[in-house]
DNA sequence: ATAATAGTGTCTCTCAGACACTATACC
DNA sequence: GGTATAGTGTCTGAGAGACACTATTAT
């Protein structure tokens, strides 16, 4: 039998773009305008097209959709529930994209329906690899989302934790330079936990991943701290 | 435009069947029959069905192609490359499977053409989580797979050896009961290092994952040692 | 000075691993 | 006895974290 007798399900990118903002994570949302889930969240999507490879297509949907370019992406996971799409057959290959939020922000004007929401990440009680609660927030209150975003969502919260054990992930989610107090931030949000500051800088500097910049934060109320950067691959 | 009018390419599934055989990986493959990669070894995969889940063709296509039921799966990766079959568009979502040796032996006569091949893991010079490198030998023997599947093996591979750091996976590639030493054979295969005996015996302990069973082995020319199995979730 | 945060020093506890030692099976 | 592996005891060093302390900025 041949390969063109095939089933043949529509194939799709879909992408969590994530930030870190005011001690919660951004995650970039739009309002879809079609049916089915008319008017309700639904994450950056779209077909892969004909000889378009999966990383091209959500490189693609992140600039179409989000005016994203040079963003980090990474494949997640792929959904393919064959009732989750309630019209027809449509398997999606997950994304997880993080940006620094200068360029998140600027990123949110490109198109008048994307709007941000906000990640509440809560850790699971026990150990430290355990489940994650996770809730989507626009302006405070908590939503749905469409299709089978929300359980999306809830893996790449997941995944983002998991690297953060042993990847330096606040060079994605950070501007070039930055302080320790901004990448401690940026782990306590990730991990729903306070950390120690002196711990913290000790740690991160013992891993030789940053470096010091010999410049300074200004117009800060209180003593500047140097910026850091990460240390070249 | 309507979902109905893209691009619809062939989705398959793609499993890596491992388990632990006289010191190396096992790793269950077929000679292929069809053009393209005709006579070549090749992952055991099959076409996702009409209204079947991306888990139940997995299942599906270890029990049809390797007589295996009841098999630990995991999501693997999405392999989707618009190259990567020379006839058409077919994208593969590739899994991993673990079995213990036993269902592993059996599962092979099931289908003349299946046939076992060994990974040699080498772990990569630096750091606990670097590159690995990944060599499929039949027989000995050093062979490349059709289509992109080394690199579906490799990883594999990874995935395996990360997996290693915070889950029990001797769970799914021993029989219920085994000895301290089998368990640590495993993770000397996966890690590609000795461990020491005394002091992999005492974390694996400490973990409370396992419990003794009162019983020993039997056979051997040695002292033998307790058998013990995993403690349920 | 006070407030606030940067940054250092130091102690403790846990865990990974080296390694010496004892225990128990078969030959 | 010898050999092989099971299993225990003990030490050391690295890393995580608590916490006291000093340093430097703005107001």
């Amino acid at each position: 039998m041949s390969v063109h007798e095939h089933h043949r399900p529509s194939v799709t990118v879909d992408v969590v773009v994530l930030t870190i903002v005011d001690g919660v994570l951004g995650l970039l949302l739009h309002r879809r305008q079609e049916e089915p889930f008319a008017g309700e969240w639904a994450l950056p999507g779209g077909f892969v097209l004909e000889g378009e490879s999966l990383e091209a297509a959500a490189a693609r949907v992140l600039r179409e959709k989000a005016g994203l370019a040079q963003v980090w992406v990474e494949q997640l996971y792929t959904f393919g529930n064959p009732d989750r799409d309630p019209r027809d057959r449509v398997i999606s290959v997950a994304h997880l994209a993080l940006v620094d939020l200068p360029r998140f922000r600027t990123s949110v004007p490109t198109s008048t329906e994307v709007v941000t929401g906000a990640v509440e990440v809560r850790a699971g009680a026990r150990g430290t690899h355990d489940d994650v609660e996770v809730s989507v927030r626009v302006q405070g209150g908590p939503i749905a989302l469409a299709f089978d975003h929300s359980a999306i969502v809830k893996t790449a919260i997941t995944r983002l934790r998991g690297k953060l054990d042993y990847t330096p992930v606040g060079y994605q989610l950070l501007p070039d330079e930055f302080t320790l107090r901004d990448l401690r931030r940026v782990h306590e949000v990730i991990q729903d936990r306070a950390l120690t500051a002196p711990n913290f800088r000790r740690s991160m500097l013992a891993s030789r991943e940053l470096e010091p910049t010999g410049r300074f934060e200004e117009d800060v109320e209180h003593r500047p701290a140097e910026l850091h950067r990460f240390r070249p691959r």
